[in-house]
DNA sequence: ATCAAAAATCGAACAGCGTTCATTATGTCG
DNA sequence: CGACATAATGAACGCTGTTCGATTTTTGAT
């Protein structure tokens, strides 16, 4: 067995190298700018050679794709488990918006590139039926690869839970907080809001994190 | 001299009829898919000579974008005008959505796709010397192009004198705004808020419409 | 009307792209 | 060793945006 392990290790790290040569030459030139060529190049392999490992460019692309969710996933969760319940989703928000300005190109091939056909893996919280299965009683995805959006929702049920008053469904909460904080960072990377000067974006940036509570509770 | 104004007039016709096919193609096809060679054949010309009109695709691009914007502007103002003071930010808010979700090619190339380099041309709003004018009162360039930034900014400026308490200052304020509906309507186009059913979707998006209000003001 | 000058149009051509594929090389097993 | 699967190659295909000399059309003055 060992042969057959140690080709298909071979595969995930021959994988893993042109991942990495095109997270590099996507995040530095830009997607449309970054070729197959290149990146055949960057890892020294012919650029027919890309083609044994992935279908397409676009599959290349979704690989970092969800690479990339991950990274967010961890970043959010991370910063909210440093905190009590009740600060949560203020710590929550400005992980987010941090990790969106400190890596704008992984922003940018997360929620502002067009992807035309790619399976988002969201998190499919179908308002109904959602965690049907009463048997194993796991079907939540063990939770960790569960998404950002599913994270930043349960930190408000927790908020509610802890007295606050929601001005609105858990959803449409949910909604509000994520796209305020999506809105302000996709303005801010697509040069919309460089009229204002940098350290004044900053503080507004900072009232609209601690303004999400405000947005989305009475109190 | 009349036929100079006729020449410049034919350039500006041409160049209207190849804003329209390119627009048309753009937006049924998306900016990647739609080739010089689609556009020259649509308008029945040969593909340099869209080059006599256009310095290249980029620039046609560019051309559409301030086209949309002012579309945009139209339809704000017109939503806006049509209510008293009080009433018009909720107005426009509501406006800004239905023409996204309504044009989402449109908005596509407005505020999602990544322009490299453009002049955004939006309302240099630099936070000093604004309006500074006094004498003659109306440097507000006419008001009429200026942006919709601008306009959504006088609209909760309205409502401020009309006796509402902001929460923050008049600039944080417009941008809170404007990030909650960009960002609805940058998720929904993404498809990031598939998971919801279009009802319910509506139903959320109504609520963050008017939510707009109570996430800037106190009262 | 005539005719040079200017402007507009054409379409072949160029370099680059993503992708394919027959060929070559490499490594694995009977 | 020899048969075989697998990986790597790089030329080639069809496409792209763009350029440019050749060609046609339009202009302005005689």
């Amino acid at each position: 067995m060992s042969i057959a392990d140690r080709k298909e290790r071979e595969r995930q790290e021959m994988r893993q190298g042109i991942l990495q040569a095109a997270a590099h030459l996507f995040v530095t030139e830009g997607f449309p700018k970054t070729t197959i060529r290149a990146i055949a190049s960057e890892i020294e392999y012919s650029p027919g050679t890309i083609y044994t490992y992935f279908k397409d460019k676009q599959e290349i692309l979704n690989a970092l794709f969800h690479q990339f969710f991950d990274e967010l996933n961890i970043a959010l969760r991370t910063a909210g488990e440093a905190v009590e319940s009740t600060n949560r989703l203020t710590a929550i928000g400005r992980a987010y918006i941090d990790f969106a300005l400190q890596n704008p190109e992984h922003y940018e091939l997360m929620f502002l590139m067009n992807h035309e056909r790619l399976d988002k893996k969201l998190p499919d919280l179908s308002t109904e039926v959602d965690c049907r299965d009463a048997d194993t009683g796991k079907k939540i995805e063990s939770a960790q690869d569960s998404g950002s959006f599913q994270y930043m929702q349960e930190a408000i049920q927790l908020a509610i839970q802890s007295g606050r008053q929601p001005r609105y469904d858990l959803h449409t909460s949910t909604l509000l907080a994520w796209s305020l904080v999506h809105g302000i960072v996709a303005l801010h990377i697509r040069g919309f809001l460089e009229m204002y000067p940098p350290d004044y974006l900053q503080t507004m940036i900072h009232h609209a994190v601690d303004g999400i509570s405000s947005s989305i509770f009475l109190d």
